[in-house]
DNA sequence: TAGATTGTTAATCGATTAACAATC
DNA sequence: TAGATTGTTAATCGATTAACAATC
């Protein structure tokens, strides 16, 4: 998900909807395993089954690449997966640094499912001095000092981020300043870019609490729902009360 | 992103829509962040600079909640957090399990803003008896063949799946089954789950090939745009062509 | 009262979906 | 030809946004 804030709104590339272009990984993903099984062609159902969407939703997204499929047979497995992987721009090399290198940017490095996606991880980066030099996932950890030579000398244009919240803005700035033109934020907070430079955010604590909102709302409707009666009989209701339900809250404002 | 199987589709709670409910925690966080610095009140326009969105949308964000603002005065922070709080559901302890404990699964168990709202580390499980018995991050890990005892035992309701995608349906079900009905899944694969069970997916290498797609677009904007000519001259185009650029891939369908 | 800011309206935009004509 | 399946249409739905009346 992209900030608000930072994320161009409609200038769509040939006129792909962005909500199309989240899904064309999932596909390609899908049509990848079929690859690897040798199935030739692939329906519409079944390659929407495999995705995880359904069948209408595919062939519309679809229509947005262009007319890639057989009517009467279906898609082939091998050209869509080379269609896609084209339009998403992985056929082509990303050279992308990771700056820092705690259990998730090693997570991140450890990570296969980047480098057969065409994306290599051209630096690790860490302040700290006790893990610069040392050997994570293969590959050396330089120390953020060498950021902008690195982004330079690489062509980097792609970085991820993955120190804690309070230096993110600044390591941000740095990898902006040095050429970078698009971020993938796992700290727990909101960047400000420069008009161009895209954002994409990964939020842990966010995905859960997502969760927690639905979780309470199965449990409410079971436990919780007695307290709030479907229907009220009419009556004066002279006090105007806070809030959709008149729960009274702990903590009152001024 | 919760997959669209599986994802109720318009059973919202008290009619909050789901786009406000991702956002909640967006405001959640920047309203603790007031509070913190003991900011009494806050305006739609400052609060949504913070959480890096525009005034009006939170504003109508709000609306669903109830009227919680003073015209002319602003937001009552304390009040808000409170309010935000209890409609997540973070004013009651969830516990959560998390299975896999490799980078990703530690850096989670690590993550400090899981425990600071309402979640808490039930356990850690996985399968690598090199694991079982050891301490991450002050807990220790225990062997997934408890599963279903230690979800039961705690009352779990949240699972989190950070082992390889190989082996990530079958534990889903184990956690489906022991009563788990809130998903957060890391592995790169389609879950599939009974209804009324939710699961949200965060999925690293599909946000890096969102990035690559727009990074494409904009070096296109500069290099490949010659190559397909504004407005082609009125002509005789007998000859259709496959795909929207007629780009000639290196794999013809049969 | 004058200024500030919310809460809501209404218009617009983008995404989803079912249905079916086109066509292999 | 008959059956299967795509590509597209059109309706619907949900989200965003600007503007402004309400009101503190």
């Amino acid at each position: 998900m992209a900030t608000g804030r930072t994320h161009r709104p409609a200038t769509r590339s040939r006129g792909i909807p962005e909500a199309t272009v989240a899904r064309l990984p999932l596909y390609l993903r899908a049509l990848t395993a079929l690859s690897e099984r040798s199935v030739p062609t692939v329906s519409s159902e079944e390659l929407a089954t495999a995705a995880g969407v359904n069948s209408a939703k595919l062939r519309k997204d679809f229509s947005y690449l262009g007319s890639y499929g057989t009517r009467g047979v279906g898609y082939d497995v091998e050209y869509l997966v080379y269609q896609i992987s084209r339009e998403l721009g992985l056929t082509q090399d990303w050279p992308v640094v990771i700056v820092g290198v705690g259990n998730l940017g090693a997570a991140l490095a450890n990570y296969g499912g980047f480098a057969s996606r065409g994306f290599r991880v051209a630096a690790l980066l860490d302040q700290d001095p006790a893990l610069t030099g040392r050997t994570v996932a293969g590959m050396p950890v330089s120390h953020t000092d060498d950021l902008e030579r690195i982004v330079t000398e690489n062509g980097v244009s792609i970085g991820v981020i993955t120190i804690p919240a309070g230096g993110a803005q600044q390591v941000c700035d740095r990898l902006v300043a040095a050429g970078v033109t698009s971020i993938l934020n796992f700290a727990p907070t909101v960047l400000s870019v420069p008009e161009g430079v895209d954002v994409r955010k990964v939020d842990l604590s966010i995905e859960l609490q997502i969760l927690a909102f639905h979780e309470q709302r199965k449990a409410g409707e079971d436990a919780t729902a007695p307290a709030a009666p479907a229907e009220l009989p009419a009556g004066p209701h002279t006090t105007p009360r806070k809030g959709p339900d008149g729960d009274v809250p702990a903590v009152m404002p001024a």
